[in-house]
DNA sequence: CATGAATGAGATTTCATTCAT
DNA sequence: AATGAATGAAATCTCATTCAT
């Protein structure tokens, strides 16, 4: 990406960059053509070549912003939490929250399965090692399951729960949506009858982290 | 799509739908073009709109194949199971051993989410649902989570099990995956210490369904 | 154009070509495919090409078919009639109804400008040159005018009408439009006004040649 | 059609439209290729399609600019015009005049009967509804005869006289075709004899007009 | 005779990218 | 920095015609 120099092409960047999520994310990177980005950023198509060499390293751009983002976000998010399951789910709900805030990120994120798959995969495996590593310093906690295969598994649940209520069901609430994830996730089916019974001092509602 | 009246009709037919899970699964539909396809079938390029109206209508009939086939085969390799859970366990099992035996086909759905919206919800509704009623039927057994919510956490599980077992670690075992699903499945993290203690004459290696 | 040698042969021909007629006069020739006359004519595609050479040729052979028949019908109707004036009319009623009952054939004429002119002028030239025969054939009778530019204006009144009476207004009195164009045919404007004060012996409505 | 926005994309979309009258006119639509008005306009075949979105649209932009054409030019040349009489002489030689000068707007127009048949019809309709328009003012003068069937004879004259000129007789003197097509029009056969005896102050080489 | 599958040249159209202004 | 016209390679799709059966 070419940097701008002056504060007016900084702001023509800006636009483009917001075009790009629009288009990209509603429409899918072979659907949107540079016309639509431009007629979107208000923009000549040409300009668009100013700031980026072509059209698949604007998405790139897009995908690393978006990677970035999320990351700091949870990062943000579960920092004060005390414990590991606290954690969780601050971060399921900090996940949940920015899709839903975005939807457009999440969809470019899943295509680019297609368009990137070096990048997806390394997002993929980023969150699927941030599961093991805390499943590995848990490890008095939970016992015998291979943490990679538990890792995956985390993963899944976090994000097809993201599909379903982020795309398909727009005013789920969230939070009880997270509550009812962790529940399982902590008991699985067979725990299920028993959510009163989890460990004291853990409020219904979700903890306040 | 156009039925051959000939066995030679057939035989090319059969060619042309061979090369498009090659080619769409292997590069993706945008970047399968018709004349990749018909090289690969060994037909003239006209030959393929003969079958079929256009590219778009090969790649659904693909899919639409793909959605009856895995439900058959999942039908099929879970009858004879006595208890849900041994049903849990072979319908999981039955799933990812077609998406390893068939890896592009399990590329090609996901890309449905990009190319035909509509039909990638209608598969993954038809999956939800499919979880959904099996968790009504369970009524007495497990309560108070919301069996839509639930669905979906299962449906992540299954496929995300799938996407990094099909696509990034194609050598797993996957009976052994799929037992760690299971255990997760039933008892959550906090159940994990235990899994000799399911219920009597179930083997920890899984059951024999 | 092959002739057939049997009579099963025959009839194929004749449901291909009674399928050209249909298909070319509504669509138009470019607009028609040999698969549609195929499927109308309930043949095969190659079943054509026994017959004739190419589309074009298949074309054509309507053309000379409907040049013959449009001429035999206006000869045969128009033997017993007594004065030029009443074969003028016999031979415009002629015309009108043959292409009010084959609309397609007249379609198909007017076509073939642009996809076989020489057939065309030739269909074209031929009616003027029938008009400029008969014209100066009667030489006392009409005077001081071209009797080429006549013939074609006479050609145009009877080929509007059909454009008129036959494409956009197929309920039309033929007879009547027949006597109408007639009488300007024989008083311009100026003698509209004295229908009835034509020569003794002519019925209103037409005389019954 | 899309505007240009500068005086080059002016000049090129000019250059488009002239290469489309020459090659449609000339070849007719359907043989007349994409490359083959680029190559004619000296643009690449992409930059037609910035200006019109296919073929087709660009044809029939070409369809109503001419009928627009046609009908001001004639507006213009009757405008000065006393009687009827002589704005329809008038007309007649208006378009004569411009099928003659620009005979591929005349085969184009003609070529719509089977390309886009409702701009044909709107064309053919707005003709005659001007010349029933006209005989329907002029009810003291002519009567008793019906004014459509009228309007579409005074068509078919005006028409065959520019097909056959125009197409076939580029020669001819068309100020001389136009007055014996108006003697016709005046007195039909009977009265060809009296062109002397036509309404008094009248030229015998037609007026002024 | 008839079939219908197969061909492949050729047409239209798209669109990322370049470039003159 | 920005414009938008122009490019042209490449894609999809059509369809008259051929040919093996």
């Amino acid at each position: 990406m070419n940097e701008p120099k002056t504060t007016r092409g900084q702001k023509t960047l800006n636009r483009i960059i917001k075009a790009a999520e629009n288009e990209f994310g509603k429409k899918g990177y072979y659907n949107t053509t540079i016309n639509d980005l431009a007629a979107r950023a208000k923009v000549a198509p040409g300009t668009i070549y100013i700031y980026f060499s072509d059209k698949y390293s604007l998405y790139c751009h897009l995908l690393n912003r978006y990677g970035h983002e999320i990351r700091k976000k949870i990062a943000e998010d579960t920092a004060g939490c005390a414990t590991r399951l606290d954690a969780e789910r601050a971060g399921l709900l900090s996940f949940l929250r920015q899709v839903k805030k975005q939807p457009y990120m999440y969809q470019i994120i899943w295509e680019s399965l297609y368009i990137n798959p070096t990048l997806f995969v390394e997002y993929y495996e980023s969150f699927a090692l941030r599961y093991k590593t805390k499943l590995d310093e848990s490890a008095g906690e939970i016992t015998r399951m291979d943490n990679t295969v538990l890792a995956y598994i985390l993963m899944g649940i976090v994000n097809f729960i993201g599909l379903k209520y982020v795309f398909f069901d727009k005013g789920a609430d969230l939070e009880k949506v997270a509550d009812q994830a962790m529940a399982f996730y902590r008991y699985g089916l067979s725990g299920l009858g028993q959510p009163a019974e989890g460990p004291a001092g853990e409020q219904p509602g979700g903890s306040a982290c």
